[in-house]
DNA sequence: AAACTCGACAACCGCCTGTGC
DNA sequence: CGCACAGGCGGTTGTCGAGTT
């Protein structure tokens, strides 16, 4: 007997979200917080598997998310941790506060891959192309993580003039310089110190700042508002635009 | 103005991993 | 140890708006 569907195919609403059923997912996430997936969809009155559920909380419904492209310093950012992590978008996206695998592994393959390929830099090996003619000149294909790694691949963004794939695209001239581990900051970010610091865990990020924003205190951000729900408390819903863009 | 193309991104699918029994 | 299950992850597809012809 094969393993049994996360959930009832038949009855299961597919596509683009309702601003209906997001308010229902949201009202029940506020309600009763992240429980049972697999038991959302129905306590919540939605005809949704409920991965579908988890993944539209966690890629756009939840508050702790910033919108918009990604800025010149988190794109930089993404680069150098795509060279030391590969394509681990959630390891990633636990860096880059505010921002999802999904929406990481988007901005990388519709802008940052072309940005690196017209750079001259093979977006896999993060290695010059022309290199790639010479198989020996790959160290870095199927790069792994393996937690005592540090060596990053050649700095090829320093190397190359420019970033600038268009007039409007970022651009990384000396204005801008590539992120090196010269950078104090940028050096820890990358060290194994913070990517195993488990109290730098950005996948529900708390930022103190951000929850100010919102008139709370910070200690009133964490625990019980770890979801970062507490920002709902004030908000109503029915204000809210959740509706799909599309 | 209509048809077509392309880019961006939301969402789905299938596999993997961790956990409890 | 093996099995079943839920959750998580990464690759891929689908949809829609903007731009171009």
């Amino acid at each position: 007997m094969g393993r049994q569907p996360c959930c009832d195919k038949f009855g299961v609403k597919k596509g683009p979200w309702t601003a209906e059923e997001d308010k229902k997912l949201v009202n029940f996430i506020l309600t009763h917080g992240q429980c049972c997936w697999r038991a959302v969809p129905k306590l919540a009155g939605l005809r949704r598997c409920g991965k579908s559920c988890r993944l539209r909380w966690t890629n756009y419904l939840r508050p702790d998310l910033k919108r918009g492209l990604l800025n010149e310093a988190e794109e930089q950012l993404v680069i150098d941790l795509h060279a030391r992590l590969g394509n681990r978008w959630s390891k990633i996206a636990a860096r880059l506060p505010g921002r999802t695998d999904n929406e990481i592994k988007n901005h990388w393959n519709t802008h940052i891959k072309k940005k690196l390929i017209k750079m001259g830099i093979d977006p896999v090996t993060h290695e010059p192309l022309h290199k790639q003619a010479n198989p020996e000149a790959a160290p870095c294909k199927n790069i792994k993580y393996d937690g005592d790694q540090q060596e990053i691949p050649n700095n090829n963004y320093a190397q190359a003039s420019s970033f600038s794939s268009d007039s409007s695209s970022t651009t990384l001239t000396e204005s801008s310089e590539p992120v090196s581990d010269d950078d104090p900051l940028m050096s820890y970010i990358l060290s194994n110190t913070f990517l195993e610091d488990s109290t730098w865990d950005f996948h529900f990020p708390v930022m103190r700042e951000e929850y100010c924003e919102f008139g709370m205190s910070s200690s009133e951000g964490i625990g019980d508002d770890y979801f970062g729900l507490g920002r709902f408390n004030d908000v109503d819903l029915s204000a809210l635009d959740m509706s799909n863009k599309h």
